[in-house]
RNA sequence: GCGAAGUUAGUCUAGUGGUAUGACGUCAGCUUCCCAAGCUGAAGAACACGUGUUCAAAUCACGUACUUCGCACCA
């Protein structure tokens, strides 16, 4: 499906909209999870728990949103977050001050030089304003951060342009308290803040979003030795390297220098592994291996994993070789002690980060999952029973002769353990339609025949195919069809 | 942020000066023991927000916000 489809398929039923939509004075970037959206995501999020923290026995933590300034001033993104930019005098157009240098002088200063440097350049130069030929005013910096003040005095601190420097701050607590070795995985799971100039497509693009950031921190001495990485398999991963792709196994990918050690390679498995249980569509999907003026300022290596989808190629995911940049920035700045001992050698670790974007990718799910069946003349979301909004519908075939009164008997036992809908009104059909455009995977019917011999069917959304079990066996069979795989 | 187009019920839509059309959806009832769009009825929009012009504005003008597309931006 497309994206205008999913979009208004999101916004009918009630997936995500936008948020304070009934005020004028609403701002772009901001939307908001209804009910079914609320389920989903929870149910990628406990996906992503069992396939991906527990399955590497990695610990979460939930750090606050708000962040102290000097935390900023640390990881470098009090500097390094702003772009310089110009405006100009007459229409108002602005521009990356440093991009607009190269272009017309093709001497590059970076993002990162004091403002004065650029403002030279440009009356040096006799730069105008590319579209209306007036003049700049002096260049401003943007920064990307959300200020916000705190107390009565309003200090000056920040919404968090990225979840991973809680787990930065607390790292020494953390690896005492638990017990840590290396490699040591925390990861954390919440809300990130942006000020992005333009916001743009829904929840691809948005000012408050969620991530999902796991950091792994390891002996940069064992990154092809440590016994864990000998778990490393030959799950395929697709590896896009200046525009051309492979699929190759992680092992082969390590060995022809594609990844530049086993640990990026393990963990590249293990995010395939659990990107292909979402029910992406994996032949849509690639890491792309970022080039040197693509990445973070704090990444040494980057891959970007990314979903093919009908407006281009979509980041889901930034796994980044930090390198010891900010363990070594937080000890300096907080002169906190972020050393350990790993094998009787004293060392700061280095840091591998996976930073998962969430609304992202379930937005990717939904455009791979939402399929038009023309001969049933339905829509259907063919989502992983698992990640299903409502994981069971529960139906009185009529509304009559005690059906309605079984069926809600079901119900109240089936809610306590599943995602249960209850629906009496209307014909059976419809409400068959209507489950399956939500992706319902199941549904159980009461008709005259469980009145008799306690039997219900129960109808597959993918075939539309339905079998009569009974009763007593309706948990056992959907705890089999849900919850193991 | 620039340029262009747009903004009428949950969704789509008619309506170019006299407070609004239709459909789908929703709800209630009927019908039907199994795959939507049969029947009856009901609710739901002062037409994005603001200002102005006018006796009168969804309809004209201006401003703002948002949306879409293009440019720029996306650490």
């Amino acid at each position: 499906m497309d994206y205008e489809t999913v979009m208004n398929f999101a916004l009918k039923k009630g997936f995500y909209f936008p948020s304070c939509d009934i005020y004028p004075d609403k701002s772009a970037g901001f939307w908001e999870y209804g009910p079914l959206g609320v389920n989903f995501k929870n149910n990628f999020i406990e996906l992503w728990r069992r396939e991906i923290i527990r399955h590497d026995d990695i610990l979460e933590i939930d750090g606050s949103q708000i962040m102290s300034k000097s935390v900023f001033i640390a990881s470098g993104h009090a500097k390094n977050f702003t772009d310089p930019i110009i405006k100009c005098q007459k229409c108002n157009s602005t521009f990356r001050a440093d991009k607009l240098i190269i272009e017309k002088t093709k001497i590059n200063l970076g993002e990162n030089e004091p403002l004065h440097k650029y403002d030279d350049l440009i009356t040096k130069n006799n730069i105008h304003c590319p579209k209306c030929s007036n003049k700049f005013l002096k260049p401003t910096r943007f920064n990307m951060m959300f200020s916000i003040g705190i107390g009565p005095e309003n200090e000056l601190a920040y919404l968090r342009p990225e979840t991973c420097q809680s787990i930065f701050v607390d790292f020494p607590r953390l690896f005492k308290i638990m017990r840590g070795k290396l490699p040591f995985g925390v990861a954390q799971i919440g809300k990130s803040f942006r000020n992005e100039i333009a916001p743009r497509q829904s929840i691809l693009r948005l000012r408050e979003f969620y991530q999902a950031e796991i950091e792994i921190f390891c002996n940069p001495n064992e990154l092809n030795s440590h016994q864990k990485l000998l778990k490393i398999d030959n799950t395929l991963i697709r590896i896009s390297i200046d525009g051309e792709t492979n699929v190759i196994s992680c092992k082969e990918a390590v060995d022809s220098k594609f990844i530049p050690n086993m640990l990026i390679a393990y963990y590249m498995g293990l995010l395939t592994k659990f990107y292909a249980k979402t029910g992406i569509d994996m032949t849509k999907t690639r890491f792309r291996k970022l080039s040197e003026k693509e990445k973070a300022f704090y990444s040494e290596s980057s891959f970007d994993f990314e979903a093919e989808t009908t407006i281009g190629w979509l980041e889901l995911v930034s796994c980044n070789y930090r390198t010891n940049y900010d363990l070594l920035n937080h000890a300096k700045f907080s002169k906190e002690n972020y050393s350990v001992i790993d094998h009787d050698e004293k060392i700061t670790p280095h840091v591998f980060e996976i930073s998962m974007g969430i609304d992202r990718s379930l937005y990717s799910i939904l455009e791979h999952n939402l399929k038009n069946d023309v001969i049933n003349k339905r829509t259907v979301l063919m989502l992983k029973p698992y990640l299903a909004p409502i994981h069971v519908g529960i139906l009185s075939l009529l509304k009559k002769d005690g059906l309605e009164e079984q069926a809600d008997v079901i119900y109240s036992e089936m809610k306590k353990n599943f995602i249960a809908f209850l629906d009496h009104s209307g014909t059976v059909g419809r409400r068959y339609r209507r489950l399956d455009e939500i992706g319902t995977p199941f549904v159980i019917t009461v008709d005259y025949q469980t009145i008799k011999d306690q039997t219900v069917t129960i109808r597959i959304r993918d075939d539309m195919s339905q079998k009569r079990i009974k009763i007593n066996e309706i948990k056992s069979f959907l705890t089999n069809k849900i919850f193991i795989h």
